[in-house]
DNA sequence: TATATTTGTTTAATCGATTAAGCAAATATA
DNA sequence: TATATTTGCTTAATCGATTAAACAAATATA
């Protein structure tokens, strides 16, 4: 039948009335071994469906081969899309990973930091949460002598390697292009402005309508938590002011979804009476109606870059923590939602 | 600065000049350990900041307190929603999990096993992918002698613990539902009939129909991947029949989407011409327009059965790996893709 | 032939925490 | 006072794999 008890090493090695380390070199193929005994050991090993202890092997070589990944939470397209593409690049390393949701929480996110450096993880990926200012316990990380990369939500003062977009530029390549479409009087709701990629979105903005010479009323500039509750509400905020704008760029998508929903409802025209953007290119942006544009935020290829800078600290013995960021352009998918001049009669 | 050595119990001894076994029973409330022991212990550990090394305790109680969760797909709200409730089960009562996606790919699947069981989880909870016929590797899992729960996607072969929703009810209901709403001629995009819970759906769909003595052609009954892709696939398909359904019954929410954009496309009044009925209850069902009925899973409720039902399995020393099936009631959610009567004129 | 090197293996220590067993001192019981 | 029990700690083994060091045997070099 079963057999309850795991082979070991030493079951390999007193069958084969050799040592455990000769077991353990065989399989590892170490060159001071004969042929000989390596096929014996292999093929008892295999017989007895000989399965490495990790724990042991971990402990005794001070390293797990865990990567832990900390994102805000795992339905939406571009985090799920992004750990997708770090397990297939970790995994072809040997490394398994342990993926951990913080809800936007900070509670939440320092739980987890703790599971994940309990548990000797070789190192760890995060994204922020909204909630997150204090970086304590990032910096308890960083203490711990393992790599840390952000990606996505990031971080200046923590000094690690960091991947994502322009926020800046997709920002501000946004209003050009609402611009482009004829739009004068354009809004924002941003996410919260303590946080690095929705400041620099909001940045971005400003600098885009300052150039333009658009009005810039702060009636026009909203600070969001992007669910889509707050879009619905923040859209209803600029629906009842005495000018509207004629154009609203949303900070993410799902509150671009609450705020189209609010435009639906008030049998607004869009694009032509109110013009909307989105950023994520989530799934959905495309299946609404009307479609919304948004930005693509190349999540793959995050991905691949953030498991690639571990890869790269657990190769080079040097760790050198320090600010090392890499920047992606994004792109905007311009959809029904703000393609105004698709819709001239 | 920083302390790059972790400090060990070692440290904490040779510091008060006592054995490490001493520091580590004071660590854990032993009875045995005088109060005065034990305070001096935990100063000086909170001093060092002592952190235990998971992976001796775990190593020697031969319990790494990981569970392993194997989802098809993180980025769908049931699953991620799913999830999120486990870990609050399991987080409370000290156990961490490792959640790793099968991407609906078989291959992938029994790497994530191997995986999990190489990082030696206490048990794994899982939802099989859609490509899975072969049982060999979750026969690997208990032959491992460690808790396996299924959820969701299961399988009465296994003989292991199972919590879901009733397939075959919430199908009936809503063919019922669809009836009721005066549709003659139901179609249903099903997903694959070899995974338990679609051809459960499909049985449901099929008596259903029957007891109502409507048209069961074979060109009303579909078998598709699910994928948001395929729902157009085969809303086409149903198009171009002589003689279209006037209600279409489709068993997953992305491919109700996809369906949703063909009829759109085709300028088809929903739900008077053609009524739609999707599966799971994902968020945008409420937000397309027409919102899109649907049928909500209870994910909380499975996440937290399913984290339970492990926990049980890890007090209970006695192992009795049975079939033992937590059936949930399933609730459908009638919006407007369905609800003919409220547009009557 | 004598010495040096290579080959193939064993011995024993190690990773860090846990725990059964042992033992002395303090306290309780007869 | 003598014996039994409890208290508080230490010793040493253990989990399973890895690896530095040691060593004998085989082979190469002088």
């Amino acid at each position: 039948m079963v057999n309850k008890k795991k082979t070991t090493l030493k079951d390999i090695a007193n069958i084969l009335e050799i040592s455990t380390a000769a077991v353990s070199k065989a399989l590892q193929d170490d060159s001071r071994i004969s042929a000989k005994t390596k096929e014996a050991v292999k093929k008892v090993a295999k017989e007895l469906n000989y399965q490495p202890n990790h724990l042991a092997s971990a402990l005794r070589k001070g390293k797990s081969n865990l990567v832990g990944v900390i994102v805000p939470r795992t339905n939406s397209n571009f985090f799920s899309s992004v750990v997708q593409s770090m397990e297939e690049v970790l995994n072809k390393d040997g490394y398994n990973i342990i993926i951990t949701q913080s809800n936007e929480s900070y509670k939440k996110e320092c739980d987890s930091i703790d599971a994940l450096l309990f548990t000797q993880v070789d190192g760890i990926i995060a994204s922020m949460a909204n909630e997150t200012i204090e970086l304590d316990y990032y910096q308890k990380i960083k203490s711990r002598g393992i790599p840390l990369i952000l990606f996505d939500r990031g971080e200046n003062d923590l000094n690690v390697d960091y991947i994502g977009i322009d926020d800046y530029a997709s920002s501000h390549m946004i209003v050009e292009h609402l611009v482009e479409q004829g739009c004068e009087r354009i809004a924002h709701i941003g996410g919260y402005q303590r946080t690095r990629i929705f400041n620099n979105r909001i940045r971005g903005y400003k600098d885009a309508i300052k150039e333009h010479g658009l009005p810039s009323d702060d009636e026009l500039l909203l600070e969001s938590s992007l669910t889509q509750e707050d879009g619905r509400l923040k859209m209803e905020q600029l629906l009842s002011l005495n000018k509207r704008p004629d154009a609203v760029y949303i900070a993410g998508d799902y509150a671009a979804l609450g705020a189209l929903q609010v435009l639906k409802e008030n049998d607004i025209d869009i694009p032509k009476e109110i013009a909307l953007v989105g950023f994520g290119n989530e799934p959905f942006t495309a299946m609404v109606s009307p479609p919304i544009s948004s930005v693509e935020q190349h999540s793959t290829q995050i991905g691949k870059l953030a498991a690639q800078t571990f890869l790269e600290h657990m190769k080079g013995p040097e760790v050198k923590q320090t600010l090392n960021k890499k920047i992606l352009d994004a792109e905007l998918i311009v959809r029904d939602s703000s393609n105004k001049k698709a819709f001239l009669n």
